[in-house]
DNA sequence: GTGAAAGCGCTAACAT
DNA sequence: ATGTTAGCGCTTTCAC
């Protein structure tokens, strides 16, 4: 049988409720006693039944906030899938989940839906941010002011007090790639890279990753200059044909940028997308149909699911039991996906 | 407000032991108003609130047996990893779980096990079986005579009453490689395959899903002859040595064995670990230090600790809050490694 | 500053 | 066959 609050509580001398005023730290015990009751639950290993505090508060359950950015997009509709998943259970254990979708990125929107989350008496608030000083200080306001504890998933917010961050490794996923490209192009070959919005920091991050390690790996390799492209099929396409036509001799391209289909068809087009290489990002459905159809060789996926489930899993922990994140950074794993292995 | 046992009985016009005998099937019910009880929480979507029920069973406490076997191996210690890390969210949610480790695999001492616990009053039980009748019997036992389900790990025992496996496409796995393969060897070479013992299914079937996929994927290379190991490093070294002196142009190896670090070790005493291609399974440190040196190319995962920490769950999920697994396989992913991503 | 007491939703033993 | 009741361990109000 597990230590119980009375256990505590008769060791110190005292009520239940005084150890759990100490505990929580929430005043109106003598600063001494709460020193020991805090010494003894340590050295009895106390940690409170999580399903007793759960079943105490049903009628103020624990609340936790979901603020989703580019929620339109693909991707984040895998991460939603992971965010349902995880409200299934916090509700099934006696939580709630409060979600918040954004279209595009929109640091305003992100703002309001925090204060929205924050007065309508949310525990916890995960969300996507953004590199963004006013999101930033919102966070820092909720975790000092309010006590509110942030988690940041699929990108971080740097020197801010969120409490965790889960999501991906942008750079080393590009090495990842870098180390898949290696192994599988020809000798004094040429590859190409194509990327999207340089303001996009993830992009950046994974070309960086990618060029970096391929350099180091295949000195005989040539990277050819980089290109840019739109989110958006149609220009993907057309850049990839004009790309085709100054370096026909390409034999494989790193995709840092979404709009990869655009750059399939193009390959299918020019018939090359046999003897091209191709390695892009993220387990998307467009994106494993042509996987399988042979004109991506690779993709790097970032475990979508993931990142919706953790940081609602996380926090309900943390809420429910007092059980801290493990790490302050979790990143999720760098996924290799073949048309064998969907 | 989910809705609770008394909006049921209140709608039912009854009290709330009836609604919970009713909903349990335990008798004493009249059969006329079971059936009612039962329309009445699913119209109104009733689902038992899972801390209070944890809360009320504190006495005697959900309780969940494990049976691992081979617990000696490195694989298996990745899974008592998964286990543990699912014991300890059981316990902090108010269950018990018993662990019975096996050396070596043994049906003798799993039937023992397995009597054991369901002596011990366990109400749901995980193993790692073996192709046995007598195991098969035990399982159709508790499932049949006992109501308790049991969940299968690693290896599935075919044609059982388990309620569900966690476990590895082995073929899958096999066809994975042979993908990777495919990408990574020259035109018109040839490949080996090195298994172990010939009575091990799982060894059986990954050889057979890549000889199978590369035959298809590359016409072009030869499959050498297959060579047989122990699982023992001093013996795997010997053979590899043996092969290379046989066949001493091959560019692949394919690994479907354990001792992969004695293979290594004869590749870089033949100096030839950076020529030829490797592709192993299981992400063990040993194996991850060959990754990393260079000799291993590829290691094919088969996410242990998943292995580990599902069946417990879904055994918790199921006895704590009536929730069945999803489905009947759960098929584990098949892990992509190479040393950019361990 | 501290303690007593009333639940939270459910189960199980007991009473009818 | 059905209802009543006493907890499970914790939180929270209210009284001292």
């Amino acid at each position: 049988m597990a230590v119980t609050s009375q256990q505590i509580a008769d060791a110190a001398g005292v009520s239940r409720a005084t150890v759990d005023r100490a505990l929580k730290n929430r005043g109106r015990v003598r600063p001494e006693v709460a020193e020991k009751i805090k010494k003894i639950a340590e050295e009895m290993g106390y940690h409170p039944n999580q399903a007793a505090r759960v079943l105490a508060l049903a009628k103020n359950p624990i609340k936790i906030g979901m603020i989703i950015q580019s929620a339109e997009t693909p991707f984040m509709q895998g991460v939603m899938r992971g965010v349902s998943e995880a409200r299934e259970e916090v509700e099934r254990a006696g939580g709630r989940v409060e979600i918040r979708c954004i279209d595009g990125v929109d640091a305003e929107q992100v703002i309001s839906c925090i204060k929205e989350l924050r007065e309508a008496g949310m525990n916890g608030i995960a969300l996507v941010p953004a590199e963004d000083d006013r999101i930033k200080e919102e966070i820092d306001y909720l975790a000092e002011n309010c006590q509110i504890p942030v988690v940041t998933l699929n990108s971080d917010i740097s020197g801010s007090k969120r409490i965790c961050f889960v999501g991906q490794d942008n750079e080393r996923a590009g090495k990842v790639a870098a180390g898949l490209m290696a192994e599988c192009v020809e000798r004094d070959c040429k590859v190409a890279v194509i990327t999207g919005s340089v303001s996009n920091p993830a992009l950046n991050s994974r070309t960086r990753g990618f060029k970096k390690m391929l350099e180091i790996l295949r000195p005989d390799v040539q990277i050819a200059e980089t290109y840019y492209i739109k989110d958006d099929n149609q220009d993907s396409e057309a850049v990839t044909g004009k790309m085709l036509g100054e370096h026909p001799d390409i034999k494989g391209i790193f995709v840092s940028a979404p709009a990869v289909s655009g750059i399939c068809n193009a390959l299918y087009k020019y018939r090359v997308a046999d003897t091209i290489k191709v390695i892009a990002n993220d387990v998307l459905d467009e994106n494993v149909e042509n996987l399988e159809k042979g004109a991506i060789n690779f993709l790097i996926g970032q475990e979508a699911h993931v990142q919706g489930y953790e940081p609602i899993n996380i926090l309900f922990q943390l809420l429910a039991g007092e059980i801290g994140p493990e790490k302050e950074r979790q990143l999720t794993n760098i996924i290799i996906k073949t048309k064998y292995n969907i």
